[in-house]
This record gives structure tokens, C-alpha cells and sequence, in this order.
DNA sequence: CGGTAGCTTGAAGCCCATCAAGAGGAGTGG
DNA sequence: CCACTCCTCTTGATGGGCTTCAAGCTACCG
């Protein structure tokens, strides 16, 4: 296991930052930048490393600034649900709260723009661009949390697939909306284990599935990562979800 | 179907609102309590109604006074999952959206404080005792969506039922941890129809899991609604949470 | 080359869904 | 009061989808 992920970066700035406009600080003017940027720091993360242990103290909170990150809960004898996947500009921690709930692993490379909690949260108290912001993500999370139970409570293992690989799609599509004719390629960001413990399925169930529907051709894969899309109103199809994918507004 | 459930209410005050201190106002001081006043009204539901479909407008949010309602998803071919289950105090709808995304339902007898929505939107951006409490509900329903997830994902049907009834008998002692000695009364907000939806399960395997849990003593019912828990602690090891019944500080 | 991590594939079995029938209780009306 | 209906819930029988257990495959790295 690789040791803690203390960055040794330079100085970056939030003005070249990717995230910059999607983030928890998109809506901060000015002098809040600035006050944001006196108290961040950068740590970056190897795949399979894990970020904090439920349980354990977080004296930060986080947005991702790059790669994938997820949140895992775990009953006594093993079993595990992921109940959070973080992609870039994704916000990490509860203000208010010190003591991690889950699991938090990297699922690939990750670097996080860190925040130490205790001014941060006197920012959140201080700064209603900042507050605001947390209000919308938080909500827009609690939405996807509740597209999540329908798949786990109520669709088959070839749905939940096909669910699992649009909204990968959708995401890495980062805001414009899925073209829905010519072809797509994603990368999925989760080993087969991982999807299996994000879809409440066994890693074999979730095996078999992609490559039934490989088989059928609704995707292609080249290596085990890299899926290529022909037809993407065929896959929203195989997913249950309304034609337009359900996606509320 | 009964009509729609506009209240025909005298005033009532927020000084004698059972919910005041736990609600989305709690926070506020007299001018605030006062502005929100301005712009409050009162509607009541019989069991079984719609509050609202999804897709529907929604010109108003919510507190949740007294009663049970649920919000659900559901597929095309009819297959329903419930994603929120708002007792008491909770909150209904989303500030800076206007479209309902899950049909909303009384589960029970049902009285709504609701805000019309422009003045309640210009509201959260002015007063930040607004916004922090609605900020901290949120992150609260995103923990309890995070803790469905594990039971929807991983628990067996049995776990999954004794979970349920747990998470009813920790929300109606409201507060105040459950004893873990003594009997504990509770009376069941849903039917068997409607816990199948919360749990992913069919009403059949419900019927047969409670029925188990009472053979074996882990319950005891009274009519089909009224249960009696002889040793909670039994129930929680049912459930396969952790000793203290895996609720995250 | 061996070792390991990630993935695929096969065989067997169990848990839960499905289909079906009937019991219990509340409300209605004769 | 009883017959009737409707709704909720219970119980039984059957089967299928997914898990479990097991083995082998592929790629990568020492």
C-alpha cells in the first residue's frame, strides 16, 4: 500500500483549475477565491489507495479535482455497497461533521483540492455563494442517491448494466447532453468488483452481463475497460429507463 | 378519489407548531418566523391521495406537519420503488425547481405547512438561517438515501424487514435514543404493499418475512399494523447492522 | 518463468418473484 | 342482522434469476 498522499505540488491556481466552474467554489467571486485558496492544499491518490477509513477523523473536506473516487459502506460480514461515486468536481466530506460514514477509496489516479474543515466551515457560515453552491450539489446528489434506489431495488442485472454504463456515459459527457446517434467511447473507471459493489451484484452476474451484451452488440468492447457505444437509444433502451433516460431536469 | 386538499384552515401559529424546532424554520428568529408567515398555508390529505405526480408543477414546498408520505419512481412497466419516506418535520420539494421528479403520496392522514414557491426561493437566498437548516436537512436525507442504498443493494429480504421496522422505531421515539431494554411499541405508516416498495421486495415476501420474525419472537403484532418489540437489540442483530445499529454520528 | 490481479466461464442450488387461492376486516345496503 | 363487496393480508406451489463455488484464462510484472 502506498504510503499517505501529501502532495509535493507547487503553488496552482484556482484561475487555470478545471473544475473551477463546476465546483463547490463556482459561484465564489473575487475576494472568496482568494480566501478559499489561503487555506487549500492538493493531495493526489494511487488506484486502490484509500483516501479515509469510515470511522476514522477527516480534518478536510474536498472537491475532486481529477479521477475517480468512491464511497462504500460495509456490514460485519463483508458485504459491501458503494453509495457514492465521485468524479471530477465532485465534493468530498460534510461540514459540520468531522468523523467519516464510509469507506472512501481511489478508484483510479485522484487528486483532491483540499480544504481544512474548521475555516471552511466558517466560510460555509460566512460566504452564501459558498453555501448555495453545497445546497445545489448536495441536492443534485440526493437526486442521483434516489435514481440509484430504483436501479438497486427494482431492476435486473442486465438493466442495472446498461444503467451503469449510460450513466458513465452521461457523466464523462460532462454536461452536454449524449448524442444519440454516432458512436460513443467511454472508459469505465471501476474493475468488475467495483461495478458488482455499485450494482448490488456478484462480479461474476456482472461479467456474464457485459458480455451478453457485447454478444448482442448493443456495446463493444476492445481491452476490459474501453466500451464503445454504437447505439446509444439502444442502451438506454436496455436500461429500463424512459427513452430520454429518465433524467430529471 | 377524494378532491384536492386545499385546507379550509383558521390561522394557526408557528408558537404552537409541533415541528417548529426540527423543521426547515427551526433556525429562524422572530422577523424570519414572522416573513415566513407572510407566505405560509396549510393542506391536508387522506390516505391513499397524491400530493402531487411526478411531472407535475409543484407551485409550493413543504414542511410535513403530522402524518406519512412517500415519494416513489417508477418504471414504464409499472415497477415502483419508493425514495424518500418524509415523516414529521420533513422537508418537500426542491428550491430552484419547479417540476416534481417522484410521485408524492399520504401514506397516511396528512397535513402539509407549505410556502408558495418564488417568495420561499427569494427567501433562501436572503436568510441564512434558511438556507443552513435546509443545507443540513439535506445532507441528512443524503445519509439516510446512503444507508437505503446498503439495505436495497446487500441486506436479505429477513434483514431487510427487521431494518425497516428498526428505522420506524428510531424515527418514532424521534430524538431521544431507543431504549434497548423494555418493550417498545410502534404502529407500521405503511401497508405491505407499500414497505414492499421501500424495500424492493414483493408485498408476498414482506406478508412471509414478517410473519417469520414473529414465529420466532423478534416481534409481536397486534391487528396488522401494531407491532411490539420485546428486545430491540435482537431486532438490530436481525437486521445485520453493527451492535449499535450502524447509525452515523 | 512463476505469481498475482482481474476477468471469464461453467455447474449447482437457493432465495425470492410469480401465480394462484383464500382468509380476515371494514364499510355498505338490504 | 346478514349478505355482499372491496381491500389488505396470508399462505401455498412453482420456477427463474442471481449467487455461490470452482476452475481456467489473460495480461502484466517481478
Amino acid at each position: 500500500m502506498p504510503g499517505p498522499g501529501r502532495a509535493p505540488t507547487g503553488v496552482e491556481s484556482c484561475d487555470t483549475c478545471p473544475i473551477r466552474h463546476r465546483a463547490v467554489c463556482s459561484h465564489c467571486v473575487d475576494d472568496e477565491l482568494i480566501a478559499l485558496e489561503k487555506i487549500k492544499f492538493y493531495r493526489s491518490f494511487e488506484p486502490g489507495q484509500v483516501i479515509a477509513w469510515g470511522g476514522d477523523r477527516m480534518d478536510f473536506v474536498a472537491s475532486v479535482v481529477s479521477g475517480v473516487a468512491s464511497l462504500s459502506q460495509r456490514l460485519e460480514d463483508g458485504r459491501t455497497q458503494m453509495v457514492g461515486l465521485l468524479l471530477p468536481s465532485d465534493f468530498m466530506g460534510r461540514p459540520g461533521r468531522d468523523v467519516v460514514p464510509y469507506d472512501a477509496v481511489a478508484t483510479t489516479k485522484v487528486k483532491l483540492c483540499c480544504f481544512r474543515r474548521a475555516p471552511f466551515e466558517d466560510m460555509i457560515r460566512d460566504i452564501p455563494h459558498l453555501s448555495q453552491r453545497l445546497l445545489e450539489m448536495t441536492m443534485d446528489e440526493l437526486d442521483a442517491a434516489r435514481e440509484w434506489m430504483l436501479l438497486l431495488g427494482r431492476k435486473t442485472a442486465r438493466e442495472k448494466i446498461a444503467s451503469f454504463i449510460a450513466i458513465i456515459a452521461r457523466r464523462q459527457a460532462s454536461g452536454s447532453p449524449v448524442p444519440m446517434n454516432g458512436q460513443i467511447e467511454i472508459e469505465l473507471p471501476l474493475t468488475r468488483e467495483a461495478m458488482a459493489d455499485y450494482l448490488g451484484l456478484t462480479l461474476e452476474t456482472v461479467s456474464r452481463q457485459i458480455n451478453a451484451l457485447k454478444r448482442e452488440g448493443v456495446v463493444e468492447l476492445s481491452g476490459k475497460r474501453h466500451v464503445t457505444l454504437p447505439d446509444f437509444a439502444r442502451l438506454l433502451q436496455e436500461a429500463g429507463d424512459d427513452a430520454d433516460g429518465g433524467w430529471i431536469g
